[in-house]
DNA sequence: CCCATTTAGCTAAAGTCTTTAGGTATATGT
DNA sequence: ACATATACCTAAAGACTTTAGCTAAATGGG
């Protein structure tokens, strides 16, 4: 009966690497159980069904995603800073796909307010400051680089870019050019 | 043993009304037979699965929401027509949730190349005639475009700019106002 | 050190969904 | 009217989820 010594800390750890592998939708408790070597039903003692597993996943891919933004933003502002977080983000998305996924999965409001996402926002508004923006415009520019981080990394990944050229890559570079070009046009302007 | 009619065409139709009433995750061949008042086995005579039903949800709503966008356009174009196609986009992802997940279902390469994914594009390059930009940036502006509209409204609908003000629309608006002076900025200068 | 308690992981079982195989009754056309 | 095609059925096997109750391994106090 050896004890394999599984935690729930464990089980997110192992479903977020499952998600990886075979795609967020894929993850399964009885995956989970056959990973550990185990019988199915002993991962109810740790997780209280497939729907927590599911939002432990979220949570995880969420906070580490905050994290890895965070380190790469150190030290920089501006354009800089800017480009920095889309790279940050975008990479992840690709060397985790299925942990970029569970970090789509819909929260309960509840949930949501406790998870990473609010420290997503914050660190948006941290590079924004450098553009010197009106509120609401501020909120606005948030909103809009959310999305378009969100988006275009979606339809990149779903391969909506493939088979045509240029690569995503240099579309990427442009958008964050043209984004910043934005942010810049916005800034304060004591006239108006 | 009365007959009830069943063809692909009336179980995708049902298939995407009912992904809007309980979400795109939960269509299930179960459900829709449930609906039809039919055994669960008799839809496989129509349909050959699972994923071939999702996948026609899929197509279904992508080509009802590029004919959506087509009727929005008409006779419009420059900043008129980037609106439109935005609010065509959005209202749809308002109206029809589920439909709106399904078109973001992955489709396989071949699948994807027939379906109404490259109108879209056409669509967007439609739009952009007006700002007369060069190759390759037109390229880069079309996906641009396309991860922001998909973005934003996806971080809408699964809540994230809810409980706070201002409200999505105005951010909305501000964005497409900021896309098209920033499409403007872009276009082709002979200068350089 | 051993016994009591906790608890990690087990077996059993019921419910749901998917999918295949083969049967029966209803349309359709000659 | 009858033969053919087919729309929908019953039956059954396999996978995943979840609950209930059991057993054996860890843990700690006397």
């Amino acid at each position: 009966m050896a004890r394999v010594g599984l935690t729930t800390e464990r089980l997110t750890r192992a479903g977020a690497e499952l998600a990886d592998e075979v795609g967020f939708a894929q993850v399964t408790v009885s995956a989970l159980a056959r990973r550990f070597d185990v019988q199915v039903a002993s991962l109810y003692s740790h997780v209280k069904g497939s729907a927590e597993l599911k939002t432990g996943i979220a949570l995880f891919a969420l906070a580490e995603l905050a994290d890895r933004v965070t380190e790469a933003l150190a030290g920089r502002a501006g354009k800089d800073a800017l480009s920095a977080f889309a790279n940050a983000y975008r990479d992840y998305a690709r060397e985790h796909p299925g942990r970029f996924a569970a970090a789509k999965h819909p929260l309960d409001a509840e949930t949501a307010a406790a998870s990473a996402g609010p420290r997503h926002a914050q660190l948006t508004r941290a590079i924004l400051r450098a553009y010197d923006l009106d509120e609401p415009d501020e909120t606005h520019a948030v909103r809009l680089l959310g999305g378009v981080f969100q988006g275009f990394v979606t339809l990149e990944l779903a391969g909506g870019f493939a088979h045509s050229s240029p690569d995503a890559r240099q579309s990427w570079d442009w958008a964050i050019e043209a984004l910043d070009a934005l942010l810049r046009n916005h800034a304060t302007t004591d006239g108006e």
